[in-house]
DNA sequence: CCCTCATTTTGACAGTGTCAAGTTCCGGCG
DNA sequence: CGCCGGAACTTGACACTGTCAAAATGAGGG
């Protein structure tokens, strides 16, 4: 009998994972036309129309590779905010680092999470997981307001701005090393909420 | 002897451009996946391996394509730019306007013009083409200060801003209805410059 | 022990981009 | 005027892709 929690089925002990870390794999070894459904089954181990039984066509194993993106996107986001100091405005600065940070050491992953016309956007663990990233956010935002604006515009102002310079930066219309983020956030007079 | 200007070649006149534009009708109906080579040269009415006389395969038509969606964005912003009244505020939000209106009537199409690696981004013709585009963004721009911005910081804050909205909201993540962007720009503490 | 059924394999198909070789046709030169 | 050189295009082939149907395999229960 198998381990608890090792489900070991048939030849393969848990395809579905073998196959997800094999197409993260190739995306970051040779960007998006180097993941390919026959090479995820081949660097697993299994013939080409084995992915099938697990996940529904290429759409949906791309779905599970962004939905482990996003998963690893938040730890970043995280990572960067329990390692700064416990202030509002250091905390925001260190989300948006994390943000930043994935986007440029997962740049194939990151332009991949955003092709909404390559995954099933209305899988529920996709949803969840990109949920869970925009709350990391949504958090390091919420003690400030901005002039008029509601907690909503705010996450919106400050989402579009990092989200937009990331775009930017990836696909090289603006460069870090002139125009770093840090310089760029700052412009945004962010008030420490009263009530 | 062909008219001036047109010169009309063997079989078909201006192939290129007939290619374009098929590249560019497919691409609005049936998004990136369906902007197909072979399909493209049947739109046009050549065979399928004519195209690659006048491009470097695939991606010399998609950086051909894209040049041309450069070209019509940058005439969105000047569109609305000229239709607004004259002073630095107004007409700042017009372009805006005019870069969210043409991300928003071209999605396949402004999406692909930020996968880098779909085409030559060394492309001469692509580059100037790019270049105008943020040439009229950062004209906008030019009046403008934030803070301590420099005029270069100011553009990539206003150009990140409105690049990350028309990302998200293209990828269904922020919902231009609830948030409009009328209502997020002018968070931005916006000075017109004094000297 | 064998039998059932989920899992995986094999084989096929249409469609893709790209290359090499053949065809067609324009335009200028003898 | 003829023809012929070369550009434009076609034909055919190849390797690769995703997807489907049918066969084979193997694990676990009766």
């Amino acid at each position: 009998m198998a381990p608890a929690g090792t489900k070991k089925r048939h030849h393969h002990g848990n395809l579905e994972r073998a196959l997800v870390e094999a197409g993260i794999e190739l995306l970051s070894e040779g960007g998006h036309s180097a993941l390919t459904l026959r090479k995820c089954a081949a660097r697993a181990g299994v013939s080409h129309a084995a992915p099938a039984h697990h996940f529904d066509g290429l759409k949906g194993l791309l779905t599970a590779i962004v939905t482990e993106g996003f998963k690893t996107f938040t730890q970043s986001m995280i990572e960067q905010r329990d390692a700064a100091a416990t202030d509002p405005h250091a905390r925001l600065v260190a989300v948006c680092n994390g943000y930043l940070k994935f986007s440029k050491d997962n740049e194939a992953m990151a332009a991949l999470m955003y092709m909404t016309d390559e995954i099933f956007t209305g899988n529920p663990e996709f949803q969840s997981a990109a949920a869970a990233s925009y709350q990391v956010l949504a958090d390091a935002c919420a003690p400030f307001t901005s002039g008029a604006a509601g907690r909503k515009g705010t996450e919106v102002l400050i989402w579009s701005l990092v989200q937009g310079y990331a775009s930017l930066a990836r696909s090289g219309q603006i460069d870090a090393e002139e125009t770093p983020f840090a310089d760029i956030l700052p412009l945004l007079d962010l008030q420490v909420r009263e009530n």
